[in-house]
DNA sequence: CCTGAAACGGACTGATGAGTCCGCTTACGT
DNA sequence: ACGTAAGCGGACTCATCAGTCCGTTTCAGG
């Protein structure tokens, strides 16, 4: 890609924030034709920049990804362990809730885009509060995130941070 | 419906058979076509007996709806509210987790079959076990069920019983 | 048997949504 | 200003699936 072209670029930036905006309210689900029109451009144009749904998907939750990466890399900063991890659980709980569309959509992609490194860093963080016996050992780290997850995605609409704490008082050791 | 002609009530048992076990194994997003298939008649005569497919998952998952509505039934006899209820839990979970596909059904219709039976009366088991101090009552019975819910649908293969013993350890009071 | 009503099943409709194609338009270097 | 390649957008294909319709087959009672 070596330069675009003003209109181009123009109507990259459009794309982008419509898909940002409609999947945030809606969710994965929604059709391309959705994204497009309320971008203001025709469907094809959105398929040349991003070949298939996902690739647009992708490109929408970079940001939200990365920034729980952060979040992660901070809680391994702190010296207290447990701490740390129920500190980086509400970050990300927050966040996550914060565009709970947005949120279903990072589900949906799973490990693709930057997943497989946001799943690493929380594996430490965890792994990290366990050895420190501040969390349940029983489970395996990769478990701590879909529990969450389900509770985060199971809740109603204000009732998010009561399931959170209930999923986290049981993960408690 | 006077009576049944032989042909008729021997394809509504293949239909019934197939669509039970097809939903078992994938869930409530199967095509029609796909029972229909399995079930050795076409889908013209599925959509005979049961106008919509909903119609057929309902008479699919009636069973599994109502034994678990005996099993609120039976915790309401008891008299340890606490024990009642954790025990209703486990004995649901176990039903439910024995074909997954089948729960997801019973997720996907919601309140519609006897969902709003089984929905009141597990209100009754677990109001009572708040009240009798066994689980914490900063969240509404209505909470409880979607939490489980939630919980068991995240889980892996094998792991449910991990997953639902975190859940219930943090609604303990 | 034989006939009519019940049941059958597959062709058909209509909706939806991802992804392709191509004739027209427009930016931009010369 | 102008030629051209990049970009545009919507019509089109292809697939899927719920639900309808109707010509044909089969059951069952007389």
């Amino acid at each position: 890609m070596v330069e675009l072209r003003a209109d181009a670029r123009r109507n990259l930036e459009r794309v982008l924030d419509a898909a940002t905006e409609v999947f945030a309210a809606s969710g994965p689900d929604v059709s391309i034709d959705e994204i497009a029109r309320a971008a203001g451009v025709g469907h094809g144009t959105v398929f040349r920049r991003f070949p298939t749904k996902d690739d647009l998907m992708y490109a929408v939750i970079e940001r939200h990804v990365a920034q729980m990466c952060a979040f992660a890399a901070e809680a391994l900063e702190s010296d207290d362990p447990g701490e740390a991890f129920f500190g980086f659980a509400h970050r990300v709980a927050e966040l996550a809730m914060s565009t709970p569309g947005l949120h279903k959509c990072v589900v949906h992609c799973g490990e693709k885009p930057r997943g497989a490194e946001l799943g690493e860093l929380s594996r430490k963080v965890i792994a990290r509060a366990q050895r420190a016996g501040a969390l349940r050992s029983d489970l395996e780290p990769a478990d701590v995130g879909p529990l969450i997850r389900a509770a985060l995605m199971a809740a109603p609409a204000g009732q998010w941070r009561l399931y959170l704490d209930v999923v986290l008082d049981g993960l408690r050791a």
